[in-house]
RNA sequence: GGCGACAUAGCCAAGUGGUAAGGCAGGGGUCUGCAAAACCCCCAUCCCCAGUUCGAAUCUGGGUGUCGCCUCCA
């Protein structure tokens, strides 16, 4: 079984065959740093995160480049808007970006190239575009022809004489065709520049992702991804100026499109008030319990996030993770051999056009049979079996970015929702005072509620222990009694 | 208006010709001082209509609905 993937271009899940046997080279659009990024960005990247660590579990050497796109007219508007310089609006959401995506356990792309540090390579391509009569220059820029690319129109299937028909009366007079997309943007007051041979000015939207595909995959790679509503102008765009200047087709053997975020039933926009940062919400929420939300969904489908959604992922996760801990210590000591430590079944679901979703079903199966049967077994057979299991579902996990171990803590409670408020310590205070400490940090405290309710469960005190139980879970606090003693923990949602 | 995607149980969601994975929620039971956890059992015929076929959620045609793109967008 190989892997198959559905192709952009050609509308149909192909075998996925690279150019050169034993490598991928993928190159995915990026941030472009002018607002806070948000919940839909995520599902892109986690995307493209499966993507390459499928890929590499596969054996492939894989080249993932994910540009930034670091100039660009909303960055400018940005800048205008807040008052500070342009390259503070980078930095700022550029770095707020690297904070999430280090949360959300994305991998580091191989190359990182920023349109800015590319000038001198974004310059040539335009002008390689001037020399083979493929773009002009006018008196605000320099304009790629539409014309003279006649497959335009062909990944996203637009038919341009419909586009031309439908599109608004051209504000570019000296456009030759409306159609015509900008490759550079000569100055304008109160604008960041960069000298060219058509005077100072800075490159189009489009024209950087050409540049850093040739530069850094070459004239033809493997698989260029983005998210779905890049088709069209962007991936368009960038095809055209690239095969104009290569000569070369297809740019990219596979173009792969993740699927757009919804909330609440409609496209995420700022005008519409349902607009999720991505910051806020990894503060909140658990970074695996969305990583998994977006792993059972197919990355193509439009996916509608809701609360409800959210929660049911985080709980399913902890199921699988719980059944996971059962089975670590079902193992013990015992160590799977190394070469027991491969999931065909797993594989061909994620071979066939990322079905991460019944990867995940499966995963869960597994996992939840297996610890069922070795419960079974004698204590020799157990630990073999479960080894085994743990060491095949960790394989899995790491494929999936969910390793357990660093993501257990965080699945229990959100890091805001750790710590008792005001009203709840002194209602819990209440509760043990007298016994000396008012400085007891929260642990501490809870633990001597516990304690005191444990001392009158031991005298038959149910209804006061239960009272202390109520009082606990005022506090978020939930108490578990078992055999082996009494564990608490904040019920804080995931 | 043009192009496209999608429509499976209360919710999320696999499944592209042979009688519906998985998760969450729910119901019943075992266990427990109670509760939780755990364990056992139960819970859909696949938007509608008409076809093709021995047989369709899966193919064809026609509807209906939702969403997206066509302007900046991950």
């Amino acid at each position: 079984m190989a892997l198959r993937l559905y192709n952009t271009r050609t509308r149909a899940v192909e075998p996925f065959v690279p150019i050169e046997r034993g490598k991928a080279s993928v190159y995915v659009c990026g941030m472009t740093p002018s607002f806070h990024p948000h919940l839909g960005h995520a599902r892109t990247f986690l995307t493209f995160d499966l993507l390459c660590r499928h890929l590499r579990a596969q054996g492939y050497a894989v080249t993932y480049v994910q540009n930034v796109t670091d100039i660009d007219d909303r960055i400018i508007d940005r800048s205008h808007i807040e008052g500070v310089p342009w390259t503070d609006v980078v930095a700022r959401y550029l770095g707020e970006y690297e904070w999430c995506a280090t949360r959300l356990g994305l991998a580091q792309p191989d190359v990182s190239p920023r349109a800015t540090d590319e000038m001198h390579g974004i310059i040539a391509f335009v002008q390689e575009l001037i020399d083979k009569g493929a773009a002009y220059e006018t008196t605000d820029g320099v304009y790629f022809a539409v014309e003279s690319f006649p497959s335009y129109g062909q990944l996203s299937r637009r038919n341009i004489d419909e586009l031309r028909a439908g599109e608004r009366i051209a504000v570019r007079e000296e456009k030759r065709d409306p159609l015509d997309f900008a490759l550079w943007k000569k100055a304008k007051p109160k604008e960041p520049t960069w000298p060219s041979p058509w005077g100072p000015g800075r490159p189009g939207w489009h024209i950087e992702c050409s540049e850093m595909c040739r530069h850094y995959l070459g004239g033809q790679f493997d698989i260029h991804g983005g998210a779905a509503d890049l088709v069209f102008p962007h991936h368009e765009n960038e095809v055209a100026q690239t095969e104009k200047v290569t000569g070369l087709h297809p740019m990219a053997n596979f173009w792969v499109h993740a699927g757009l975020l919804q909330v609440d039933g409609q496209k995420m926009s700022k005008s519409l008030g349902n607009f999720i940062p991505l910051k806020t919400f990894l503060e909140q929420h658990s970074a695996a319990a969305i990583r998994y939300l977006f792993l059972q969904t197919g990355y193509r489908k439009p996916s509608n996030f809701t609360p409800a959604a959210l929660e049911a992922a985080a709980k399913g996760l902890r199921g699988l993770y719980s059944d996971l801990e059962s089975l670590r210590s079902m193992a013990s000591q015992h160590a799977a051999s190394a070469d027991a430590v491969n999931t065909p079944e797993f594989d061909a679901y994620l071979d066939d056009d990322l079905n991460t979703s019944g990867a995940v079903g499966w995963l869960q199966k597994t996992v939840r049979d297996k610890r069922l049967q070795a419960a079974q077994r004698s204590a020799a057979e157990q630990a073999a079996a479960a080894a085994e299991t743990v060491a095949k579902a960790d394989r899995c996990l790491a494929i999936l970015g969910l390793p357990l171990t660093e993501h257990a803590a965080g699945l229990t409670a959100a890091p805001g929702t750790m710590a008792l408020t005001e009203s709840q310590r002194a209602a819990l205070q209440a509760l043990v005072d007298g016994s000396g400490g008012f400085e007891l940090d929260d642990a501490k405290l809870i633990e001597r509620v516990v304690a005191r309710r444990n001392a009158e469960r031991a005298s038959k005190n149910f209804a006061e222990s239960d009272k202390l139980r109520a009082e606990l879970l005022k506090a978020g606090v939930v108490v578990r009694d078992s055999t082996s003693g009494t564990e608490w923990s904040f019920n804080g949602s995931s």
